[in-house]
DNA sequence: CAGACACCATACGCAGTAGTATGGTTTGGA
DNA sequence: TCCAAACCATACTACTGCGTATGGTGTCTG
């Protein structure tokens, strides 16, 4: 991420604004939102906000920009895999096997439900939200359902995620078994594909 | 809630370690466990925090009272009127409905979930969402699913309620309004209920 | 009426964070 | 080589929150 680093490993680098943004999304999905300052961060990074302040002009501008990031690329790492599958039962499998095994993009959709009193967040979720219901909903008319089971199911269907998400990742829950959460899964999607 | 106040209205009260605890809650309810301090909590009680160190040594101590208040009265709210319904299948549409309108206890639930990183409130929600999923696996066995069947679907359903508030609550959704909801309600007992 | 006790205000110390000001160091290019 | 820009450290201010110390006011009781 950062081409201003030297090839070996760490100490001696110097900071590009991506890279705090990056560092940004990593303590972010580490420690949740509220950890997410500028000081903690700069001794993260082996800097001092003097540092910061160069690349930025205030703590809001650093998750606006981390935001944004995170926001571009969450888009072409959950739908760009699907894109390919053309039979909508099969597209919704694969959406769900994928989404089970939690990706880091999860955790940190995870972390930033939990901040959604954020105005900075808020927004943010509100797309990221509405673009996947949306797919799921598409996907299960072309399954098969109507109109407004469709919109229903899509719904159930991503309240399922959002709460799994959270008892999952957050609460370590009886931490299930590899194979006791693949059962689950095919469960879910016994139950919830038409 | 409170027996030392007077029997006009407000100002010339004093207060007791339930108004704390109950002011802890609802502020809990509106803007989240972080917002929980004890001088926000005071002033917002129209007093110092000199009152506050009276009754409680420390923040912490407010939190475990509020959240022990909380646990104990979540208990009876939410199960006491199941008990009474004998039909399994009438039990589970009862539950669902009652937590569809949300509650204040829901409300608080949501927050939190929000929160299970903190010390304090992750062994409550851990206690919490055990006796709920266990009972709603039972439930689902009387109604007549296999063990790992049961077990599936009830981890399902409560993803689902959770996943519901989170979307419903924190994010404003496109705000269902109430017949839509009654619809999506019917929705998901329909596809969850055997 | 006079303590005694419950409840509260005021003032303080300490720690953590946002942001500013300023000067120092490193780096690339003329 | 030398300058200018990029990058960073240090040293501040201001604010907010937790917790303590201490003294004040209301109320109940003998």
């Amino acid at each position: 991420m950062s081409e201003t680093s030297t090839d070996r490993n760490e100490r001696p680098a110097r900071l590009s604004a991506a890279d705090w943004a990056q560092g940004a999304l990593d303590l972010l999905g580490e420690q949740g939102l509220a950890a997410v300052g500028v000081e903690p961060l700069a001794r993260r990074l082996g800097v001092t906000k003097g540092s910061f302040y160069w690349h930025f002009p205030s703590r809001e501008a650093l998750l606006t920009a981390a935001l944004e990031h995170w926001e571009s690329v969450e888009q072409e790492t959950v739908f760009g895999q699907l894109e390919a599958i053309s039979d909508p039962r099969e597209r919704l499998r694969a959406l769900f096997l994928l989404v089970a095994h939690e990706a880091k993009t999860h955790i940190i959709y995870s972390e930033l439900l939990k901040a959604l009193d954020h105005p900075l967040v808020k927004p943010v979720m509100e797309r990221v939200s509405k673009r996947r219901l949306d797919y799921l909903c598409a996907s299960f008319r072309q399954a098969g359902l109507g109109r407004a089971d469709a919109q229903h199911r899509a719904r159930l269907a991503y309240a399922a995620y959002v709460g799994f998400l959270q008892l999952s990742l957050q609460l370590h829950q009886p931490r299930l078994r590899h194979d006791e959460f693949e059962a689950y899964v095919e469960h879910v999607m016994r139950t919830l594909i038409p």
